[in-house]
RNA sequence: GGAGAGGUGGCCGAGUCGGCUUAAGGCGCUCGCCUGCUAAGCGAGUGUAGGGUGUAAAGCUCUACCGAGGGUUCGAAUCCCUCCCUCUCCGCCA
């Protein structure tokens, strides 16, 4: 198997008090590039410019086309500038302090306050430029995506995954399964015709036994992240702004896979890891609190935009679905063992429903932007023949920790340091129900409620035609 | 939607004819002293970020931050504008 081997991590962003994309204000504010080591940071942007050739290497090694010599030249003007101003302003001080002894004296001062216009003004032009400065640097480093752990395979797509493991055995059928769109109609419990006279495609409509599933499948997995794997459950709002986007890294370079509200600056939520992870944007947590875990359910809302044609049958891919979300707060040390964890936690759903399925640790050609390794949780769908991804859990390091100012302090008096996130999926409700669908149906069109739900079903055994 | 009041350091809370506030004072916290123990008392310290200077840590030094952004001014917590949030009353609404 072959491995990503930097010897050096990454690069990572941050930013400071200029807003780079109107209508969004950035909360980050540390201006610093900085790398990575055994989970800890152990240098910065002093290092990026001792050392600009393995900063350069790293970029291309994670394919981006972002100039790393750029950092060299932004920072050099940054801090010529601020050296400039910041003597001025020194200065400004010092005389203001002057004029005030004066007028307190009853003396002239008018000649020190016309020499101290030029410096005002002058004042006034270098803090727009470090402003100009800042703002480039930033722009250009939120678009620096987090580098991958050394555990993570190299590779170019989806095909370059590797499963890491796999549970249970498909169900053995002694007729043609169906899918669950031919399931779910049949038995008049998911309507898509409706669903698209009242909203449009990619919407569905859960009848009878569909609707009360989701709702138990949203307890039952409420319940075993609360009860069993020490999770606090929260609800959040449904909508967030656009710096908890920018947080979390959903912006600003994703904008057009959210929904966005018309005369608001606010957006449906895609994930609930977008309000959960930002429940501690600019705060400093304690380190004893550490680690924060909590589980929510909310609606998640995608544009799907560049998925035309893709599943556009059943509820797969719908713009709305429900998840129960996992999120985690770590220290730096043992985020990746947290993420082994977490990824258990998303495990028990399944096992507990007896649902095969398989782990697949993505390569470095299909993990996301933010994240630094991901496993893929995948659930057999006999309807389809094919494993179908249900959960996804990722370790983000701290870069959105980063972005979203969020840091912790080993003790009293320590200095605050950046916090780890992670969040998984536990699990997307809508191809949970899928799964349920296809695996446990029967020949006779019926659909047999798996055991660990029927406490949240009324007693519900079997599935049978509505009404 | 209408009317009004506010947003200050971990917390509470002063601070408007702009300049002795380098953000008073208190609480909490840390360290020390004192004290059979505890409590009380006494003393000192106690934010974040960035720049410069140290091999590094420490230290020293400068700058910024009183909800956010902009403006006026030699100088803004204090004056003006815009926005965000909180609270009270009315209206409406689940």
């Amino acid at each position: 198997m072959i491995f990503a081997a930097p010897s050096i991590a990454p690069v990572r962003f941050a930013c400071s008090p200029v807003d780079p994309h109107p209508g969004i204000v950035l909360v980050c504010h540390r201006l610093s590039l900085y790398l990575v080591k055994d989970g800890k940071t152990v240098l910065d942007l002093k290092f990026a410019r001792d050392h600009n050739d393995q900063v350069r290497q790293m970029l291309q090694n994670r394919r981006s086309d972002l100039d790393a010599t750029q950092i060299l030249t932004l920072d050099e003007r940054r801090r010529q500038v601020l050296a400039e101003v910041e003597t001025l302003k020194a200065q400004r001080n010092r005389v203001n302090q002057e004029i005030t002894d004066l007028k307190k004296a009853k003396a002239d001062a008018s000649a020190l306050i016309g020499q101290m216009k030029a410096v005002s003004d002058r004042i006034k032009e270098l803090d727009q430029e470090a402003a100009k400065t800042d703002q480039a640097l930033r722009e250009f480093m939120l678009l620096v995506p987090n580098v991958p752990h050394e555990s993570v395979p190299v590779g170019l797509s989806e095909a370059d995954n590797v499963e890491v493991r796999r549970w249970g055995s498909p169900p053995v059928f002694d007729f043609t399964p169906r899918d669950h769109w031919d399931i779910g109609e049949a038995l008049g419990i998911l309507d898509f015709p409706r669903a698209a006279k009242i909203t449009g495609s990619r919407f569905t409509l859960l009848k009878g036994a569909a609707s009360r599933m989701e709702r138990a499948l949203i307890n039952y997995m409420l319940d075993l992240h609360t009860t069993r794997h020490g999770y606090t459950e929260v609800l959040p709002p449904f909508m967030t702004n656009a710096d908890s986007l920018m947080g979390t890294g959903q912006l600003p370079k994703f904008g057009e896979d959210l929904f966005k509200l018309e005369g608001w600056n606010y957006y449906l939520v895609p994930t609930a890891e977008v309000p959960v992870t930002n429940i501690h944007r600019d705060e400093i947590l304690a380190g004893d609190d550490l680690p924060i875990q909590y589980t929510a359910y909310t609606p998640c809302f995608r544009a799907e935009a560049g998925s035309h044609g893709k599943d556009v049958r059943g509820i797969i891919r719908q713009h709305q679905f429900d998840k129960v979300e996992m999120v985690q707060f770590t220290r730096p040390e043992v985020s990746f063992d947290q993420l082994e964890q977490l990824t258990r936690h998303a495990e028990a759903v399944l096992q507990g429903l007896g649902l095969h399925y398989r782990v697949m640790v993505l390569s470095t050609g299909d993990m996301g932007f933010s994240s630094a390794k991901t496993y893929d949780l995948e659930v057999w769908l006999p309807g389809q023949e094919t494993f179908r991804e249900i959960s996804s859990c990722s370790c983000f390091t701290d870069f959105q920790a980063r972005r979203a100012n969020i840091r912790f302090r080993r003790g009293q008096g320590a200095k605050p340091e950046f916090v780890h996130t992670l969040n998984g999926s536990g699990l997307a409700v809508g191809r949970t129900m899928v799964a349920i669908l296809e695996n446990y149906q029967q020949a006779d069109g019926t659909v047999v409620v798996p055991e660990a739900l029927r406490p949240y079903m009324g007693g519900l055994e079997r599935i049978t035609p509505l009404r």
